[in-house]
DNA sequence: TCATTAATTTAGCCTTGTCTAAAATATTTT
DNA sequence: AAAATATTTTAGACAAGGCTAAATTAATGA
């Protein structure tokens, strides 16, 4: 099995990010990503090229190839399973897991990785709501939708917030809001597409759209 | 709080190793135990005497400091407190844990170490009977553990027997096993948990899990 | 279309940690 | 105690991964 140094597992997973499911990745977005200046970013394109992980073309952008989509998806792997284990089994509150994973993810080991899922019980969804790739590259998926666009007064579940910044964060926390947590939309101001949003007994209250776009919700799977 | 690379980490650990109470260490040990060049040694040697971890002059061999040893302890906490977690909970054999813990020792965040920690219900000693430091850098000293739980193929010196039945002490008086005796488990049979030991150049025997977590062993203490 | 601006790449330099070859210092042998 | 040998250090090189400044290519707008 080849691996790859914590650099080019950085970029890997970055580009991974980047690009959707179609879309080209160009220099500067992933400059910005890992903060790190496009001309370095350019010498790590070309590694990567090197070893056939990326299409790239000089001033064309790039794309992982089929090879570079699965090492992604084995760090994702890695990085899921660990925030997993951070927040369910060390009780790390669910914004404190990123950054350690971040440094766990790049520990190779297969049998390590395997165990640990199998510890965990082959959870399919990290803390933030993201699918966890199985042994095979595999990933589930849940029907999700933003809250900015569900039908109002029906009660769904949060399975993911798609921002991590700090200052969203602090906003999630302030109003209880976290994966598993039920709630519905009350009332849509079209002035400003903000929304009204209910959570259990508790006073409802107010989420700009901005806030609120992140926020995905996923029918409330009954047992 | 300072932090330092995988590479310093990595030679800081194997000075403390080396050096014992009182002793110098040389170029040429340091250089074998990191299977790395003397000219390269060197070079470390003089960052490190830079960074205040290490009492170096040239030519005359050298030992850490007394920060170089807190240092090295914070190093140990974290890869015996591994080594207990993939032991205990992911089910790694014996030769498998200390190469990924060698891994996981440099993911440096305090609250992931005493989160660990506390996970672990504040273990004192590793899998391999090794004390592992606490939050102070304190070392609970040398204690004794059941042949159950030890590695296969280390010897170690039977310090306690637990059950002092006549019936009991008749078995250990047929395998000659009293206070003092040096033994190996040769192998462990999962069946039913019985043991093949080996005591110096004698035929090995099987001892029941009955009577075999009964004996108490220490590591053997070097002179 | 042609000039200007923005994005990207090239060229050259730096740091970390490694190496080899050669020089300096210690140690051992005779 | 001098010669031979072993150990350690210095000098100079290299690869990885980053940076700045300058050059090149692409995109935009007059």
């Amino acid at each position: 099995m080849t691996s790859y140094s914590t650099s080019e597992e950085n970029y890997i997973k970055a580009i991974y990010h980047l690009q959707g499911e179609e879309g080209m990745v160009t220099t500067n977005e992933l400059s910005a990503e890992l903060k790190t200046r496009p001309a370095s970013v350019t010498d790590m394109l070309k590694k990567l090229k090197a070893k056939k992980l990326l299409n790239y073309e000089k001033y064309q952008g790039f794309r992982l190839s089929a090879e570079g989509r699965k090492v992604a998806l084995g760090i994702i792997r890695r990085h899921r399973l660990w925030e997993f284990f951070l927040s369910e089994k060390l009780k790390f509150s669910w914004d404190e897991v990123h950054e350690v994973a971040e440094q766990l993810e790049h520990v190779t080991s297969k049998k390590l990785i395997d165990k640990l899922d199998e510890y965990l019980g082959f959870p399919r969804f990290d803390p933030h709501g993201d699918p966890i790739p199985d042994q095979h590259g595999k990933i589930a998926t849940h029907e999700r939708v933003s809250i900015t666009v569900i039908p109002l007064n029906q009660s769904m579940e949060v399975c993911h917030v798609g921002n991590q910044a700090p200052d969203m964060l602090d906003i999630l926390k302030h109003n209880n809001i976290s994966i598993g947590t039920r709630l519905e939309v009350r009332k849509k101001f079209a002035f400003d597409n903000s929304l009204e949003i209910k959570i259990g007994r508790q006073q409802p209250f107010i989420l700009s759209n901005e806030v609120a776009r992140h926020i995905w919700v996923k029918k409330i799977e009954r047992s």
